[in-house]
DNA sequence: CGTAATAATGTGCTCGTGCACAACATTAAT
DNA sequence: ATTAATGTTGTGCACGAGCACATTATTACG
C-alpha cells in the first residue's frame, strides 16, 4: 500500500527523455515525436502519476476572489448563519490566497438584485456562491457567469439545468416528511393539524409548497385520519398576521403546527401570550428567536436545515476547486438534523 | 478587506536588507544586528505577514505516515464506520503525501494490545489516531509518544489529562439526556422504563455509565415518576443473552426501553420474535442491523454518535497538522444526530 | 596598525510543476 | 546541395520558504 508519488522528473528519466517532454505529453500539447510518446506512455502505464497539487499551486500562486450572494439578514435573520458558514471558510481560504466577498440582495426587489449582478459582473470574480432565490433572475446571471467561465455554486434553492459545479441543500420533501413524522409523536390525537407557510415571496413559495407535500404524503401513507389545513402569512403585513392568527385559533381547536419557514417563534409568541402554549409546534432553524422558545417549551422540535454548513461547504469546494482545481459532487444534500432542547448546543 | 500576503522578499525589499535577515528574524535564529532587526520588525508591525503555507509545505515535503488505532470491527462492526471515516480522510491525505495505516486490535486483550504498540513504535509513525479504550495501556502508550515527540489525536474515548493535539467524541452526559427526552415522547405511561448495558469489557463500563447519569437525571429534572431499572448484558455469552432476556422481559411489563450502546439490534431482534413490538426502543449508531430495525419500527429512534466523522476528522487534522503545520481545537464533541426512519438516509 | 576572531549579511540551491524559449533534428522545396 | 520550414527536444526560470554556506563587516587584541 505504501505508494510512492513519482514527479515529472522521475518519470523522464525512467522513459530517458526529458522533463519537457514528459510535461507535453501530460498536457496533451502535442509536439512529441512518436517513439518519445512510446517510452513515455509506457511508464505512466506502469506507475500512477498524480502532480503534486502543492506544487502545482504554488506554480499557479493566483489569488482568487470569490463572491458570494445571498438575501439580506436584516429582514430575516436566518441568513445570519449563512454568513457565519461563509465567514468561517473565508478564514480557511484566506490562508489560500483566496478572499470571499459577501453581497447582500433585498428579496423584496429583483430589479436591486439585478443591479447587484451587473455591478459585480464589472470586475469578474473567479468564482461565485449563489442563492437563487429569484429564479428568472438568477438564471439570466448564470448564464453570464458560463459566458465569463466563472465557476459557480448554488445553495438553499435548487435550480434545474443549471451548469453549476454542485447544488448544497436540504431535500424539502424529506424535509416535510421528518416534521410530519415527528408532529404526529406529540400530536393531540383527533384534532386538526395546522401548516403555516410564511411566504413573503412568491420566489419562495414553491419551496414551501415542496415540503407541504412531503408532509401530507406522511398521513396519507401512514392512513392517519388527521385534517389537516393550511394557512399563509406574510410576516411584512404587520399586524395583519395578529389578525389572521387570531382568526385562526380561535374559530379551530389545534392538534399540533407545523410551521414551514424559520418564522415559528412568530406562532410560538402568540400561543405563549395566549396561553395555548399546550399545542405541540415544530419549525425551522436554530435562529434565535426559535431557539428561546424552544427551551421555554413553546416549540417542540426545530428541524436544522444546516444554513451555516450550506455556505461553509460552498465556499470550501469552490476555494478547493479555484486553488487546487478539485472535482466536486454535483448535489449535496445535507441532513435534516432533529433539534430538541437537549442536543441543541452541538448544533450552535 | 483586500488583504495583500507580503512575501518573505517583499518585506527584505521594504526593510533594505536580505531574504535571509528577515528569514533569521522570523525564526529567531540570532545573528542579527540590531539596526537590521528595527528595521524588519517596524515593517512586520505595520503588515500582517503569514507564511505562504503551500510554499512551505512544499519546501518540508515530506512524506508523513498516521497510524490510526482501533478495536476490530470483526466482533463488533459499529466500528466499521469509523474505519470508513478513516479511509475517506485517507484519499484526500494521499494528495499531501499522507498514508494511514490501520491497525485494529481485540477488545479482549489488553496483552495484544500493548504488542501491537511496541511493534508499532519500532518505525516511529509521524502522527497517531488512537481509540484509547484499555485505559492504562493507552496511557502508557502516549508517554511514549510524547517521548517520542508523535503528536497523537484521540477519539471515542477520553482520557483525561493527555497532551494530545485533541479528542473528538461525544458527550456521554448529553447523550443519556437525549435519549431520555425521546423515550419520554414515546414510552407508554406508568410502565417501568428499561436501561440496557452491553458491556463486553470493563474498559466500557465507565463510559456507558456516564450515559445512564444523564439519562436519570433527565427524569428526576422533570420530576416524572418513572421507575427505572439497569440490565447488564454481554454479547459474548451466547445463550446467557437469550436466557436474562426471557427473564427480565417475562417478569415486567416495560414501557420502554434504552439500549445504551450499538446493541440495540438484540433487543430488538428479542422483542419481534415474542411479539413485542410495541415496546419503546431507542438505541446507539447506524449500523446495519439497527438500521433494519429502525426501518421495521421495532426501533424507534437512533441516536447517531457520528463514528464516521469522528476519524474523519481525527484524520484530517492530524493531516493538516502535520502538513500544513495548523492548530487545532482542543476538544470537538460531535452532534448527537436524532435519527428517525424519516431522516435516515442523510446519515449514511 | 594589522591580524585574527567573531558577528552579520547576502546568495544560491531545493522542493515539483508549468510554461517559454532556445537548441537541435528532420523534412521539403528550390 | 543549400536554405527554409517544420518537427522535436532539452533547459531555464518562476513561484515562496527555509536553510547551508560563502562573503563581507565589525570588533578584539597584541
Amino acid at each position: 500500500m505504501e505508494k510512492k508519488n513519482y514527479t515529472i522528473k522521475e518519470i523522464a528519466k525512467l522513459a530517458d527523455v526529458s522533463r519537457g517532454t514528459v510535461d507535453r505529453i501530460l498536457h496533451r500539447r502535442g509536439n512529441v515525436s512518436k517513439k518519445a510518446r512510446q517510452k513515455v506512455e509506457d511508464i505512466l502505464k506502469k506507475i500512477d502519476y498524480s502532480p503534486n497539487i502543492i506544487a502545482r499551486s504554488l506554480k499557479a500562486n493566483k489569488r482568487s476572489r470569490i463572491v458570494a450572494i445571498l438575501p439580506s439578514n436584516e429582514k430575516d435573520n436566518y441568513w445570519n448563519q449563512s454568513v457565519t458558514g461563509i465567514r468561517e471558510a473565508a478564514e480557511k481560504a484566506k490562508e489560500f490566497n483566496v478572499t470571499i466577498e459577501i453581497k447582500k440582495y433585498d428579496i423584496a426587489s429583483p430589479k436591486l438584485f439585478n443591479q447587484l449582478i451587473s455591478e459585480l459582473l464589472e470586475n469578474k470574480p473567479h468564482g461565485v456562491l449563489l442563492a437563487p432565490l429569484f429564479y428568472q433572475e438568477s438564471l439570466d446571471f448564470l448564464v453570464k457567469c458560463i459566458s465569463y467561465n466563472i465557476p459557480y455554486v448554488l445553495f438553499n434553492t435548487h435550480i434545474e439545468d443549471s451548469q453549476s459545479l454542485c447544488f448544497i441543500g436540504q431535500d424539502l420533501f424529506a424535509s416535510g416528511r421528518v416534521s410530519a413524522d415527528l408532529l404526529n409523536l406529540i400530536r393531540i390525537p383527533d384534532k386538526r393539524i395546522l401548516v403555516v407557510h410564511f411566504d413573503e415571496d412568491p420566489a419562495i413559495a414553491n419551496h414551501l409548497k415542496e415540503k407541504e407535500i412531503g408532509f401530507r404524503r406522511y398521513f396519507e401513507e401512514k392512513d392517519e385520519k388527521v385534517a389537516i389545513q393550511t394557512m399563509r402569512l406574510s410576516s411584512y403585513q404587520g399586524n395583519h398576521v395578529e389578525e389572521k392568527m387570531e382568526e385562526i385559533f380561535t374559530r379551530n381547536d389545534w392538534g399540533g403546527i407545523y410551521v414551514s419557514t424559520s418564522k415559528a417563534h412568530v406562532i410560538a409568541d402568540y400561543l405563549k401570550r395566549k396561553s395555548l402554549r399546550h399545542i405541540p409546534l415544530i419549525g425551522y432553524d436554530l435562529i434565535d428567536q426559535n431557539i428561546n422558545f424552544l427551551k421555554s417549551g413553546e416549540i417542540n422540535f426545530l428541524i436544522n436545515q444546516n444554513p451555516k454548513l450550506q455556505t461553509y461547504l460552498g465556499i470550501s469546494y469552490l476555494s478547493d476547486f479555484l486553488v487546487f482545481g478539485k472535482k466536486i459532487e454535483q448535489t449535496n444534500l445535507l441532513p435534516l438534523d432533529i433539534i430538541t432542547v437537549e442536543n441543541l448546543k452541538f448544533y450552535l
